[in-house]
DNA sequence: TCCCTTCATGCAAAAAAATAGCATCGAACT
DNA sequence: AGTTCGATGCTATTTTTTTGCATGAAGGGA
């Protein structure tokens, strides 16, 4: 089994990039879309999602109507390099609701965090009461977003 | 019409982070989830998105599985403030796809970009082909993804 | 307190959409 | 040429969503 290595034909990307638009188009409207019958749309959808080329599907919500109107990037920096420190870290993060998605990168022991709070100070709470009192936390430094010129663009397939 | 206010009471929160992390379960099963109808789950969904609280539906993709196995958050720095430069440089963007978000932030004027790459010679040459021959751009600061311990959390309602 | 409006709800019917069955077509290979 | 295999479209079936409608609970006057 190569899960791996699924062939992939133009008609396959079109339908990769237009559910990356729009999930909840109909089998109708695609077909318009790509010149391929409805049951086709769903045969190869299918295929897609077994091959685990499709993850998945997710609502996308609008922050600002949730009140979420600060968003920041928050870089962190651990002090020691044991493993311990980041598995500790690791579940401090799965446990932040606020905190939305953390990487790793290369260079030093440090993760970047995409946070999204009501306001400044709960976001300063977050820094101050949470990251920075973690036993390994060295340092912190976080970055407000202003805008977001281009925003969740689709994969290119 | 003050859209930005829509009254959420349990259920919709729960409906709303149910539908984050599976656009496609059915009525039935929210039904079974939520203690609710299944018709009753649909005009709640159909009103949440009218009230633009939920803004749309992606499938979501396995990077890797569609050769993608570089991430990166690229820091791009401006030469000057100037309004041309900015939307000349938010034109660039807007034309490469492995460009998937950008964000502007808090103190200079400068990017933050995540991109998919398929190599790390791709990054390179969008790095220096792309972004430093642009004429504002001053200084790109590049960091590779090594792993994302956590990913794309639903937004906390 | 009583009445009235409003709105969320569940059930059942209707409409829409996804899925499965089946025969056909075309490309690749023998 | 013959054969196999997979992709395709059409149709029938099943599943899901949406709509119609009556009920009941909550809130607002008089």
């Amino acid at each position: 089994m190569q899960k791996n290595s699924i062939e992939l034909d133009e008609t396959d990307r079109a339908l990769l990039t237009a559910l990356q638009k729009n999930a909840y188009a109909t089998g109708q409207e695609l077909s318009d879309m790509l010149n391929l019958s409805a049951s086709q749309i769903g045969r190869r959808r299918q295929r897609l999602e077994e091959a685990g080329l499709i993850m998945g599907y997710r609502a996308r919500l609008d922050p600002a109507r949730l009140g979420l109107d600060v968003q920041a990037f928050v870089q962190v920096q651990l002090a020691r390099h044991g493993s311990d420190e980041g598995a500790s870290f690791t579940r401090l993060l799965s446990t932040r609701p606020e905190i939305i998605s953390a990487w790793t990168m290369t260079g030093e022991a440090d993760y970047l965090l995409r946070v999204f709070c009501p306001d400044l100070q709960t976001l300063n709470r977050l820094i101050h009461e949470v990251l920075l009192v973690h036993r390994s936390v060295s340092r912190v430094h976080s970055q407000i977003v202003m805008d977001q010129p281009k925003g969740d663009a689709p994969l290119p397939v």
